[in-house]
DNA sequence: GCGAGTTAATCAATCGATTGATGCAACCGA
DNA sequence: TCGGTTGCATCAATCGATTGATTAACTCGC
C-alpha cells in the first residue's frame, strides 16, 4: 500500500513555530511581535505556543538558541572551504554565508540593541566564544599575531553583520551602484581592503 | 520592560520630552516604549505628549528628527578639526563623536532593523546624503578616487556605528582587553588599520 | 477672563496568558 | 478482539492587565 504523504509534510509544529518566529522577531523585535502574529505566522493557535514554550519569552529564547545553532553549524560547515580559498574568494564565501543567515544575524543585532529586555545577554555568551574560536585559525592561516587576528575577527564580523542586515536598496544607494552584481563587488572589495592592512605588516 | 529613569529637569517641556524619548526609544525600541514610560521619563502627563506631538508615532518622528539634527551638527562642528589631524588622531576624534551621540546612533540602527514600521525609512533620507557629503572631502584629503572614498566612507561609518552601539563589557571581552584605555586603543587601532588599505594604492 | 499648557479620569482595543473541551494515538487487562 | 483509560497536542473562548488615545476640567501668566 502506498504511504500517502501529507501535501505539506512541513516539519513538526515546534520547528514551524521556530521558523516563523525567527522571521517575525527579526523584523518586529520582541516587543513588536505579538503572540497572535507569531501564532498566525506558524499556523497554530496561541495556546499551542505556550504549550510548547511556556510563554512568549520562552518562544523568544528557544528561537534565539535555534538561530545560534543554525549560524554556528553553517559556519562550521563552510570553514574548511573558506580556509582553503584565496583571501578575496574566501571573503566572498563568508559574505554569502552571512547573507544566507540574514534573519538570524538580524536577531543577534537586535539582542545587542535591546540592552535590558533579557536579564543576561544571550549574544554575549554565544557570539564571543564563537569569535574567539576563529582567532587561532586566522592567526595561523594569515601568519599574524593572535592580537592582530583578534582585532581582525572583531572588525570583520562587525562589518559583515552590518552589511548583512542592511537592506539592499540602501546599500546600493550608499555604494552608488545600480545592480546587485556591482553591489556584491563593492561589498567584497571593501571587505578585502579592510582585511589587507591587518595582514600585511607595515 | 520598565526602566525607571530619573526625571530630566529642563525649561522647555518639548525638549524635555525629546531628550527622554531619545534615551527610552534607543533602549526599548518603538514598540517596546509605552507612552506611559515616555511620559514618566519626561516628567509629564500622557496627554501632554499627544498635545505636543499628536500621537506616539508623532513623538517618535520628532525624536528621530531631533536626533538626526544633533548628530549632523556635531559632525559639522568637528569636521574642521578632524580634517586637520593626522589619520590616527582624526579617527580617534571621530570615534569620540560617535560615542557622544551613542543614543542617536542606537536609534538609527533600530530604524535600519525595523524595516516596516514607518512607511518610509527616515534613515535612508538622512544617513545617505550625510555619507555622500563626506566622499569629496575624503577623496581630496586622502588623495584617492571618489569611488574608493565612497567605499571607505560606507565601511568606516558602518564600523564606527557598530562600535558605538555595542556595550563596553562585550566590546572589551571581544577585544580581549581589561580596562577602558586598552579598549579605546584596540578600537582606534582597528579603525586605523581598516582605513589604511583604502588609502594606500596596492 | 482668555487661551495655551497641563492634568486626572476614562475609553475601546489589544496584549499575554489561562481555561475547559476535543481529537487522537498508544496502551491496557480481560 | 475488545471497551476503557491515559497522555499528548491542539483548539475556541475568555480572562485581567496594559496599551494608545480622548475627554473635560483645572492652572496660571498676560
Amino acid at each position: 500500500m502506498q504511504t500517502d504523504l501529507p501535501i505539506i509534510p512541513s516539519t513538526d509544529t515546534r520547528t514551524r513555530i521556530l521558523e516563523a518566529s525567527a522571521t517575525i522577531f527579526s523584523v518586529e523585535g520582541f516587543a513588536g511581535a505579538s503572540t497572535r502574529t507569531l501564532a498566525a505566522g506558524a499556523g497554530v493557535n496561541i495556546a499551542t505556543l505556550n504549550y510548547h514554550f511556556g510563554s512568549k519569552e520562552g518562544v523568544y529564547r528557544a528561537t534565539m538558541e535555534w538561530v545560534y545553532d543554525r549560524i554556528a553549524s553553517r559556519i562550521e560547515q563552510a570553514a574548511p572551504t573558506i580556509l582553503a580559498l584565496p583571501l578575496r574568494e574566501a571573503l566572498s564565501v563568508v559574505f554569502d554565508v552571512a547573507r544566507a543567515e540574514r534573519v538570524g544575524i538580524r536577531m543577534v543585532m537586535r539582542e545587542i540593541l535591546d540592552l535590558g529586555h533579557l536579564r543576561e545577554s544571550t549574544a554575549r555568551e554565544h557570539v564571543l566564544p564563537s569569535l574567539e574560536r576563529h582567532v587561532p585559525l586566522l592567526s595561523g592561516a594569515l601568519l599574524i599575531t593572535p592580537e592582530r587576528a583578534r582585532r581582525l575577527v572583531v572588525t570583520l564580523s562587525f562589518l559583515i553583520a552590518r552589511f548583512a542586515v542592511q537592506d539592499d536598496v540602501s546599500l546600493a544607494a550608499a555604494f552608488g551602484v545600480r545592480d546587485d552584481a556591482a553591489l556584491r563587488d563593492a561589498i567584497v572589495e571593501s571587505l578585502y581592503l579592510t582585511t589587507r592592512s591587518f595582514v600585511e605588516t607595515l
